[in-house]
DNA sequence: TCGTTTTTGAGGTACGCACATCATTTGCGG
DNA sequence: CCGCAAATGATGTGCGTACCTCAAAAACGA
């Protein structure tokens, strides 16, 4: 015999199938001494209710909302791309995606469509975003509505968000400057640290990050301050220039973010390109080729693949009010070097 | 409206049901030219199974194996723990898994074993193995009976195996390799390599790929013999001693395999300990703690819960015949360092 | 004890699909 | 054009659960 269904808990408990259904159900209008003698039956037959038959049963086709900034960075691409291939797949478990990309600058109008979502009666909503008070009210209109809030990437621990779907940037930081410690060697002991902008939760946890462990592995290294260069290429060259100018050569760079499209190009007319130490974040087609290159050493990534899975999963599962598997959800930050590059798939 | 149904493929091929059903689970006695219409609908409408539902239907029950050698490893025991715990959330998706572990010295009882499950009537086999010629023909009698086979951890590429679920051991032993020509520095430019066996594929493999890039990308550092322990500590002293008499003194330690439980002790007899840069294999409590404890320096690993999760499911999809999402059962290698070290969970 | 409320039982329908049976239609060769 | 085989249609049942309705029984208060 299989596993036990919901008649052989009736049988067992003594009751009717109807009743087994309110308790399952936790509808009303069951003696509490009824209830205990059913949860007891499926205690000890060990019943685990057959997930697949009850959606099916219930019919239901959770629709849920996935937000992404529009920022021209080829991570938020990547990451769109592998949310895209995941839901195509999720399809198939009764659940669509709405995705969607929002004007990073207006977070008035992130609120507003998020406001017009729970309006919309949506099951779940994940976004990766930098935590305002705007977007912090409306997200805990969202959860007072119910909906639940999974955040991607970037966390949002002041806005009722279930869930966060991401790696730890703090250990992110302190990784990169292990690596960077280890990697610089008998090179000038400076290092650069350059970021498109500070404005996302991560990029300022990866920093600290970093110079926690630069300060107590690695107190001979002199730690620049963080260069922003709001994905300009020109400000990217002045920034750099200006620095090197003021403080001398470096033997490293730190990438607080997923790289430029004009940094190889910028660094080799600076004539450090393959010379200095380079690490950064998130695995791109940029980054992806520049470790192949050789003139990056290190990348630390999270798996987008991983990220997409986990978020529809942990919707799904907070839609339903099903239980989580932590283990299956917890992200592992990786360490990406030339030699164990993911091979094009 | 929701999702299309065969009935909505149906209507739209103009078949009925039964046609349809026909064409969607290959049975015979369908015009070529109708199963393209069929499948025309089937993409015009962007039909997908719902699996749930059909697995519901189908009733069946996937019964599967799972073997793992009875070596007294810690990884092994890790990666049974994982196996286990997948295997209780298998049970809700209608998939009973039997783990054993086999003498790892006896493969012609393992064989013998093989032959009585293609007999009992499994619907899939997973195994961790050396690929011998004894299990070779046991491995091809069961993909002629029609069992397909996973290979977990060390591939059998000669031996029918239907999927590999593991990691590039090339690209481990090149990874390994690169990392310690980085952090060796300014220490004795000489390895010493260190394993318990040659037996299983991996190590094999492993070993090639370190030597590869060292002779490639650090040809300044001498790399020096596999010294095999088969897990006594006694021997593990010896060898060492030996070695480092008639060598000289090193300044790294590669560990081929997931380390042995006397190596710290051994290592600070000998005074290496925290002085050598120590690189191995496997996240196991042992190289854990020796992570935390700051004298390994990296681990090259596998996530053994995604192992065991991928196992089950190509098991799963095999034995159904269904496809394979690629992208979401490939490994990747992971560098882990103190910094990125996964919490207890 | 009676009437009322609460609890329980019995039974049906639906979800999307697999699988089986039997009737009917179609195509094809002669 | 007939006969036969192949192809297709029609219809039913079941998987395990949710959810609904109505009737019956039990518990309860007065």
């Amino acid at each position: 015999m299989g596993r036990p269904t919901v008649t052989d808990i009736a049988r067992e408990a003594g009751v009717s199938l109807a009743t087994v259904d309110r308790v399952l159900n936790a509808r009303p209008g069951v003696r509490a001494k009824t209830v205990a003698a059913v949860q007891e039956a499926v205690a000890r037959l060990g019943y685990v209710r057959d997930m697949a038959a009850a959606n099916l049963a219930r019919g239901r086709s959770t629709r849920v909302a996935i937000l992404l900034p529009d920022t021209e960075s080829q991570f938020v691409q990547t990451l769109q791309d592998a949310l895209e291939e995941a839901a195509a797949l999720a399809s198939s478990a009764r659940m669509q995606v709405d995705l969607r990309r929002y004007p990073a600058s207006d977070m008035h109008l992130l609120a507003a469509t998020l406001a017009d979502l729970a309006a919309g009666g949506i099951s779940g909503v994940a976004l990766m975003a930098p935590e305002t008070p705007v977007l912090r009210d409306a997200l805990r209109g969202l959860h007072a509505a119910g909906v639940p809030v999974v955040a991607m990437v970037s966390d949002l621990p002041h806005s009722a968000a279930a869930h966060y779907v991401g790696i730890d940037s703090h250990a992110a930081g302190r990784t990169a400057a292990m690596l960077m410690g280890r990697f610089l060697g008998a090179r000038t002991p400076r290092v650069m640290v350059i970021a498109q902008s500070m404005l996302l939760r991560d990029s300022i946890e990866r920093r600290r990050g970093f110079d926690a462990v630069m300060q107590r592995d690695f107190p001979g290294i002199e730690v620049g301050q963080t260069l922003e260069t709001h994905g300009a290429p020109e400000t990217l060259r002045e920034v750099m220039r200006l620095s090197l100018a003021s403080s001398g050569p470096v033997g490293g760079i730190y990438l607080l973010g997923s790289g430029h499209r004009a940094l190889a190009q910028v660094l080799s007319e600076l004539g450090l390109l393959g010379q200095v130490v380079t690490i950064g974040h998130e695995l791109t087609p940029h980054t992806k080729a520049a470790l192949q290159a050789g003139w990056m050493d290190a990348v630390i990534a999270q798996n987008v693949g991983h990220i997409a899975r986990s978020t529809l999963r942990v919707l799904q599962a907070k839609a339903l009010q099903q239980p989580i598997n932590e283990s299956q959800e917890r992200l592992r930050l990786e360490i990406i070097l030339r030699e164990n590059l993911p091979h094009a798939s």
